[in-house]
DNA sequence: GTCTATATAATGATAGAC
DNA sequence: GTCTATCATTATATAGAC
């Protein structure tokens, strides 16, 4: 399913060297011609059998999500498919997916119907495993679930995003298998015991923002109405300066 | 120097025209024609300016550098100019900072030389944040702190590559102010309590990773040996099944 | 500085032979 | 199914008039 398959289908391998080109280059950047080199065919092939360069990046986007989804190996598995699951499967062996990530990787940046679907079901799966937790007793209910659910989500396409930032970023060049190993504990040791000390600059804050919320629609927990203002002074604020 | 600036050279013009275009399209996806039509003048004007495109891009890469980096207010805020702090600032006005905001997420995404600089220099301001705060007594000493720095690093980021995605998930389009501010105190929440009520999980991880580490090279606890074995059971990961 | 006109190459897509 | 040959369009970049 990942690696060059010598044995596949004309057509399949037509497709497969656009997923990898689009993937690396980007839809634009990767031309009918580059494809078809890859693929060892002439230009004319590539729309003969996909009509269109624009209906040759649907098929593709199709098997992606059909990958993640399910429609394969669903009878394997018995799984319905998911995202979370999928992203940690192709991570644990980034050279054998690496035309899959990269496209997912495409999918989920360039902002498509496809992507935004992907997307979505993600942060519906995380909110169920959320108030699944909460009520198992295992996890802590937060004050904006909704919103808590969507940070989650996002969190964990963080490897997906970054791979190359991460792995370059800690002494490597790419996302190994044992980098993605060295990030379990870290991030349950961020999910179990947060990174403050103390609960001071979370009482701060909430104190700060209690003045004004009206901030947007969703499941504020108690504390009521207020004025539209800008907050006198966020304490600090999603952009990495917990 | 965000929003189209009626009174501006020509060539700041073609420049401000150019980022907007590689930042809503891409590179490859933006043709110098579009940008000459943008900034109202002729594709031949474009070149002659610049050079090239490529030369044209690399204009925009240092502008948006100098923008986060400093040279632009620094006589202003007095401050060196910090990727995390600028991000903020744009992110807390969208509609004003659009373009900015797309080409900065291109530069992180794309992978070239200037993203990488911009993204190892916001993991050690936050790796150096972190130490500060863990010396100063308010922030909890991981088992793991580079990899840590790069954790809380790439979740500030996150607002920034998934703009659309927040938005949307979250019932309207785009990111509004009002969402940024709601992120805050989840984040907070997350960064104090964490997600977990009980460091079980956590516990039982580290006890199945400590039988095989020779993970990658960085600053283990204590813990020694072992053979680079597939580990046993992963408990849970980076992808967002915490 | 700015344009028109043009060179030259690459693009997506088609026609038709085999 | 697959190719060669080609079309129409668009691409980046240049030349030279104003």
């Amino acid at each position: 399913m990942a690696p060059a398959p010598v044995d596949a289908s004309t057509r399949d391998r037509i497709r497969d060297a656009a997923l990898a080109l689009f993937g690396r280059h980007g839809y634009a950047g990767a031309s009918v011609r580059d494809i078809a080199v890859r693929a060892g065919v002439s230009p004319a092939l590539v729309i003969h059998h996909f009509g269109s360069k624009e209906a040759l990046r649907a098929e593709c986007d199709a098997l992606i999500v059909d990958e993640i989804m399910g429609r394969k190996e669903s009878l394997l598995d018995g799984e319905p498919g998911d995202l979370a699951a999928t992203m940690q499967r192709w991570l644990a062996d980034v050279d054998s997916h690496r035309a899959s990530l990269d496209y997912l990787t495409r999918m989920i940046t360039d902002g498509g119907a496809a992507g935004e679907r992907l997307f979505d079901d993600l942060v519906a799966r995380t909110r169920a495993m959320i108030d699944q937790g909460v009520a198992a007793g295992t996890m802590r209910a937060g004050s904006d679930p909704a919103m808590t659910a969507v940070i989650i989500a996002t969190h964990g396409l963080v490897p997906l995003l970054l791979e190359h930032h991460l792995g370059r970023a800690l002494g490597e060049q790419g996302l190994s298998p044992a980098l993605v190993r060295r990030m379990t504990l870290p991030t349950l040791e961020l999910y179990t015991h947060g990174l403050y000390s103390s609960p001071a600059i979370l009482e701060a804050a909430s104190a700060a923002l209690a003045g004004s919320p009206e901030t947007s629609r969703g499941p504020r927990s108690d504390k009521g109405a207020g004025d539209p203002n800008q907050d006198p002074d966020p304490p600090a604020a999603p952009a990495s300066d917990p």
